[in-house]
RNA sequence: GGGGAGGUGGCAGAGCGGUCAAUCGCAGCAGGCUGUAAACCUGCCGCCUUCGGGCUACGGAGGUUCGAACCCUCCCCUCCCCA
């Protein structure tokens, strides 16, 4: 994994990273693709918006259809005919995101499956394991996502046993790429391993944390535990000093956001990398984003709008389909409807990326942050201080 | 002509003397989704409301009762079966 800076920008970097499956152009935005599919389009489509990587999902691919069985098959990428990069976490989201079916130990999680209720164990080396089989470009180390809020006790001992997992998953990955693990299964020799710093909403935990983590040293690191319903404001706040704690000349990920606003925002604070199932999810449930804000498909009002969503917008949808047309399409529970809507979203997330790194090199950011800010006013971080 | 069933809020369909402005579902309206248990979830859904409540309601008209969507009488209207 090579990562070239191109630009930079205030703390802001246009730059290049190079994985096994080709580059990609940083800042970037990763489509989620939990169980190896973005929800509601294929390949092609996204291939045709010029997305560069996706993500996909330890906990779930595990589960189904089995980690081990991708690697008889030859690895995700050749499973599910994906051959642009694709990154996979770790299930430390799941950590949160399952909190009532999980117990963590000192060893790992204990799920409960979602879907069948049998129990599961992943650890450190576990998560590693079943990421050498899968032999994404990018594989994230086993943390847990603290929820928000928490104690500081609470917080405090999250954070350590993060640390502590750190230093076993990557121990264990470095094994795997020295083929020196008794059963070393590698489906991509070239991959990569990210760490994460968590620490919730505290300084000094971050800081605990971003030094605990380079003190194992990764390929680059993480920015996780936000974006899990803290105050939006804060959350710049702390992925503006962790990002700083973390070396200048690898990419920086913040897990899980964001919002277009936060894409802008988060880059001027020094992330490279984002994912988020904002685009994809709320595409499904009929919430798209446009260059005049959010706009609700499902509301009557579009009911007889024949103009397309975006006059602005050169994608499919908006090129070829009415607000009528979309909504009638929502109303009616037709598939085409995810369909349309999620090629729309992740067409304006990528669009945005793309301004996002022409405002790099061009140093116009504070320029497109004012005009996002203005398109989104209830995600600035002005108008959310309050209540 | 004979016999039977039934008419409840947009639809469908419970209720069968008070706890019913009326279960549940669908449709409708609005909101929420940030490393996806999410084509999901939440709220509203007779009229008015200062959200406490007020008003009008269960085909129509009478009646019984302290009290009726629920019981009785008559009327109107559907549907099914046999001729």
């Amino acid at each position: 994994m090579f990562f070239t800076i191109t630009h930079t920008h205030g703390a802001a970097r246009r730059g290049v990273l190079q994985t096994p499956h080709g580059a990609i152009n940083t800042p970037a935005f990763m489509p989620v693709g939990t169980q190896g599919a973005v929800k509601a389009v294929t390949h092609r489509d996204l291939e045709a918006l010029g997305v560069e990587i996706i993500l996909g999902n330890t906990y779930h691919l595990f589960l189904r259809p089995g980690a081990e069985r991708i690697g008889r098959l030859g690895g995700l990428h050749k499973f599910i005919g994906w051959d642009r990069p694709i990154l996979t976490d770790s299930g430390g989201y799941q950590v949160f995101s399952l909190a009532a079916r999980r117990k963590i130990h000192e060893e790992g999680v204990t799920f409960r499956s979602h879907l069948d209720g049998s129990e599961h164990m992943l650890s450190p080396e576990g998560a590693a394991d079943i990421q050498g089989h899968l032999g994404s470009d990018i594989a994230m180390v086993l943390d847990e996502c603290l929820e928000h809020p928490a104690t500081p006790e609470r917080a405090r001992e999250s954070v350590d046993r993060t640390l502590r997992w750190a230093k076993r998953g990557r121990d264990h990955f470095l094994k795997l790429r020295d083929r020196t693990a008794p059963d070393a299964f590698f489906t991509n020799i070239g991959q990569a391993q990210f760490g994460i710093i968590q620490g919730g909403t505290s300084p000094d935990l971050r800081k605990r944390s971003a030094e605990g983590t380079l003190e194992v040293g990764f390929d680059a690191y993480a920015i996780g535990g936000l974006s899990v319903g803290e105050p939006i404001p804060l959350m710049y706040d702390i992925t503006e000093q962790t990002a700083q704690m973390l070396p200048a000349d690898r990419p920086r990920y913040l897990m899980g956001a964001g919002t277009p606003v936060d894409l802008v925002e988060c880059v001027m604070r020094g992330v490279d990398m984002f994912d988020c199932v904002m685009p994809t999810r709320n595409a499904r449930n009929g919430q798209l984003f446009t260059s005049h804000g959010r706009l609700n498909i499902k509301n009557a009002e579009f009911a007889e709008d024949m103009r397309p969503l975006d006059e602005q917008c050169g994608c499919y949808t908006c090129q070829h389909f009415s607000r009528a047309y979309l909504r009638h399409l929502f109303q009616a529970g037709e598939m085409t409807s995810g369909t349309l809507n999620t090629l729309h979203n992740l067409h304006f997330y990528l669009d945005t990326m793309n301004r996002i790194r022409e405002a790099i090199v061009f140093r116009t950011l504070e320029e497109l942050r004012q005009n996002y800010r203005r398109i989104f006013p209830a995600q600035t971080a002005d108008s959310t201080l309050e209540g």
